[in-house]
DNA sequence: AACAATACATTGGTATCTTATGTATTAAAA
DNA sequence: TTTTAATACATAAGATACCAATGTATTGTT
């Protein structure tokens, strides 16, 4: 888990990234799959995500469709024509960004794990 | 510029890296160091760096020291001991930061300018 | 039967920033 | 020479984005 300022600022990249790669996905399922691909390093809490979710719903970057699992509801959501867009350079911005800061921070080069 | 939500959470670790490679800077300095470094892609607010100084020093990580040039006034910041030790430590945070959100977001290798 | 997991949501509080404003000195340009 | 830009500090008001806590309800596990 990482100190919680870091994390500000790139949750609207990561929610339009994964809706990018998976068509279409919902609120609980876009935290545990940071939560498996960060190996629990990022874990979005349901006050952070929701609202964000919905704000991305009033700018029109993301649509959702309402199903039923038995009685329990899942909404899911998916990029708009706009959103598709948004992703693309909120994800190159912070492509940019990381590159900035690894200059600046002088941090080299890590092996992927 | 990247959009401002980007730099969130970043700048204690970029004014903690700069004092550790720097020894002494002022603030004026260390804005303009910054925004040199990265080509006028961040460039600190003074309402946001006076205040993180400030901040720094109430919690013992920087010490000041006071000159004068001609009637000027110039405010050199220093790190402490702790403030060595938490610099090496954000540092590192940060640059593992990096290295989740680009296995995240799939971002590849680039070349270093 | 009780607990954990799934799935949504909102409220209150805090931290961190931006924008704007303020003071004052010094150097450069018109 | 006067005005503008740069240097150098600082604070106040407001916005934003998050966390922690709480709430409801269903479903699976112990």
């Amino acid at each position: 888990m990482y100190s919680s300022e870091l994390i500000k600022g790139t949750l609207k990249t990561i929610v339009l990234k994964l809706l990018a790669d998976n068509k279409r996905m919902y609120g609980y399922e876009i935290s545990a799959k940071v939560k498996d691909l960060t190996k629990s390093k990022i874990q979005l809490t349901e006050g952070a995500l929701y609202p964000t979710l919905h704000a991305l719903e009033a700018d029109g970057l993301v649509k959702t469709e309402t199903e039923y699992i038995g009685k329990r509801v899942r909404k899911y959501y998916s990029l708009s024509t706009t959103g598709k867009k948004s992703a693309k350079e909120k994800v190159n911005e912070f492509a940019d960004f990381l590159n900035t800061m690894k200059f600046l921070l002088d941090i080299p080069q890590v092996a992927i794990a």
